[in-house]
DNA sequence: GAGCACTGC
């Protein structure tokens, strides 16, 4: 995990030390007495790791019954409380990720992922193993933990006994605890339902400065206050937050050019990247503290934000920029882009500069702006696709999407687009009711739905080995190729595997290079510039997505060097079987290409799409293509996986759905 | 001829 060793530092304090050891009793008997806790704290107060043990203590898991806080870094935390309660990692003390369970029967306090706790709940509706289940850091508002929230809301009707506990910053605590009152019997009366527990953090004073006037270009003015600081202000390390991999490497270059003005008697600057694209030993320079006579300036994205906290930060200049995603539900298409950041981001970055001193932080707009700043991100679930929540709410056995209790209800117009999606996919019938077996199966995968439909016809087509190793390949989405400094060279790699069908044929023709010429080696993959890291979880996702398909009884004979164009049965060359079952499940991301070499979207025709460079349809012909993933960037929209496609298959494979549009 | 924030099953 990358940020996994960014929460030690905060965790490694004597347990009786920690602000949340004074609270004890009073969480104990607030959690005895009230069905649901809010409790409020830091980063650092202990909560993750220490309410569990005093859970246990108290004699919550006596009947077997087993303690549930949801963690990000369910790995490390893990750790430190088995340490801790001094037994060994699986035992008392276990965790569980996806591709890695480490529990066994006595496991008393599992620390695991919402996505799994979700995941767990299709088989368990209740969840009834568990006795108390804590949803940490709700505040963050995930897909998943918005999800989940609802789904605990759910139970609690019909397992009073159960316990939640949500752990949330100060300024949503209101908002969990009228959400899980809401529409009871005993509305009015919210200490009833729930309490908020607060726990005090040990931060320090921050000093906030604004622009006087808005500035031009912050990436220039960020380092101007670098070099501002470095020059006046006393000892302590820099946070620089911008938006993301090319602002930060500008950034450095400007930087390092101004650095060279530095007197040469004067104190040094170590500057260093942070973004989640580095491999987790680059990612570690930035806990390193900086070699004497040296002010560490760390140049990073919203990582550093909430995920990874760096100690003896005592300056932060934030850009007042994020880039966030969202999804347009008129023309099905995501995008990628800076956007202000909340007032809520600006304090939790501000709080950054004071977690071992008196700290500063650089604000990079005005005050005015600020006060026009939105008080909170909008949650992602009102920014999403939605059709692989609804599925499976659906798989849950929640059919009324519309009366979910949502915590925030996301727009109508995105409920819409994904049950319409779903529907033509055969995942829904008329009356919006999961299908047998289609629907079903669809939500047990874990694939987004239009793959899982290609998986799931993939049989019909004759096509299925192959299709396993595309689908895994696909959820790589773009990691597949090692960035590399020579672009030449890694253009020529590239094109040894090229399929002149499209991507996806390449994709299948790397995959099974690797595992059969490259014997899943990383120096084969250095050769062939390939991520070692992504295709070795390749092979994981495709190995899970076979035992998924042995489950529904459906059998994967294991074929290798199809990719090549072997004629089967039937005499359907496999590029053609495999194009037609990819289209069975992407019809609704077809495109024409015009005579610019641009693309059209079949129902829309106002978005220009452009293939992404990556794309071996870049500068290619194809007249009818479908795609895997498009995204708006900047000003461009890119289509990125794309495979030619006949006109004809998209009336034989989505009649309902061409003739509606047509 | 561009380059993707962050999680996750």
């Amino acid at each position: 995990m990358a940020d996994s060793e960014a929460f030690i530092p905060a965790l490694y304090k004597p347990a009786g030390l920690l602000p949340i050891a004074r609270h004890r009793d009073a969480l104990l008997y607030t959690i005895e007495k009230s069905p649901v806790t809010i409790l409020v704290g830091q980063t650092g107060s202990g909560k993750t790791t220490q309410l569990p043990q005093y859970l246990e203590q108290a004699g919550w898991c006596k009947d077997g019954k087993i303690i549930a806080p949801r963690r990000v870094a369910a790995t490390t935390v893990a750790k430190r409380v088995a340490d801790e309660m001094r037994c060994q990692l699986g035992q008392k003390v276990g965790y569980s990720i996806r591709f890695e369970d480490v529990t066994s029967a006595s496991t008393k306090i599992k620390f695991l992922t919402d996505g799994l706790l979700l995941r767990e709940a299709l088989v368990d509706p209740l969840l009834s193993k568990y006795s108390v289940i804590m949803v940490d850091e709700a505040h963050e508002r995930s897909l998943s933990s918005d999800v989940l929230l609802g789904v605990l809301k759910k139970i609690r009707k019909r397992r009073p006994e159960l316990r939640i506990v949500v752990s949330s910053a100060t300024l949503q605590a209101e908002t969990f605890l009228q959400f899980f009152a809401r529409g009871y019997a005993d509305e009015a009366d919210v200490n009833a339902v729930g309490s908020i527990v607060s726990i005090e953090g040990r931060a320090f004073p921050v000093n906030t400065h604004y622009l006087s006037d808005p500035c031009e270009d912050y990436l220039e003015r960020a380092v101007r206050t670098v070099f501002d600081i470095h020059l006046t202000e006393p000892v302590g390390d820099i946070l620089i937050f911008l938006t993301g991999r090319s602002d930060i490497d500008t950034a450095l270059q400007m930087i390092a050019d101004r650095a060279l003005s530095l007197s040469a008697d004067a104190e040094k600057i170590l500057a260093l990247p942070l973004y989640a694209g580095l491999t987790t030993e680059e990612q570690m320079y930035v806990f390193e503290a900086a070699p004497e006579k040296y002010r560490k300036v760390i140049c990073a994205t919203n990582i550093a934000e909430a995920s990874v906290t760096i100690d003896g930060i005592v300056y932060v200049i934030d850009c007042g920029f994020v880039k966030l995603r969202a999804y347009n539900p008129d023309t099905g298409i995501e995008t990628l882009s800076a956007t202000p950041v909340s007032k809520a981001s600006a304090t939790q970055r501000t709080g950054r500069a004071g977690r071992t001193k008196a700290g500063k932080c650089y604000r990079l707009y005005t005050e005015t702006a600020y006060d026009m700043l939105p008080a909170a991100t909008v949650p992602e679930i009102q920014r999403s696709n939605l059709a692989p929540t609804i599925l499976q709410l659906k798989a849950l056995g929640i059919d009324n999407i519309v009366r979910f209790d949502f915590l925030t209800p996301p727009p109508a117009e995105l409920l819409t687009r994904a049950l319409e999606l779903l529907y033509t996919l055969g995942a829904l019938d008329d009356y919006a009711k999961l299908t047998q077996p289609l629907g079903n199966r669809m939500a047990e995968l874990a694939l987004e739905p239009m793959l899982a439909k290609c998986l799931l016809c993939a049989t019909d087509f004759g096509c299925l080995s192959e299709m396993l190793s595309i689908a895994a390949m696909t959820t790589l989405q773009g990691n597949v190729w090692f960035t590399h400094d020579s672009k030449k060279q890694e253009e020529t790699a590239k094109r040894k595997f090229a399929v002149e069908e499209g991507d996806h044929l390449t994709l299948l023709n790397v995959y099974e290079s690797f595992v059969t010429k490259g014997k899943k080696d990383a120096k084969w993959c250095q050769q062939h510039y390939l991520n070692f890291k992504s295709m070795s979880r390749a092979v994981s996702i495709r190995n899970q997505l076979r035992r998924y398909l042995e489950r529904f009884g459906i059998a994967v004979s294991e074929t290798l060097n199809t990719s090549q164009d072997v004629l089967k049965a039937g005499g359907m060359p496999m590029h053609e079987r495999l194009r037609r079952c990819l289209t069975s499940g992407y019809f609704a991301q077809a495109a024409r290409m015009q005579a610019d070499g641009t693309f059209r979207l079949v129902n829309d025709a106002t978005t220009v799409l452009h293939a992404h460079p990556s794309s071996l349809m870049f500068n290619r012909k194809a007249e009818w293509v479908i795609f895997t993933e498009v995204m708006g960037m900047g000003e461009k929209t890119f289509v990125r996986d794309v495979t030619k496609i006949e006109r004809g298959w998209l009336v034989e494979y989505a009649p309902s759905y061409y003739r509606l549009n047509s």
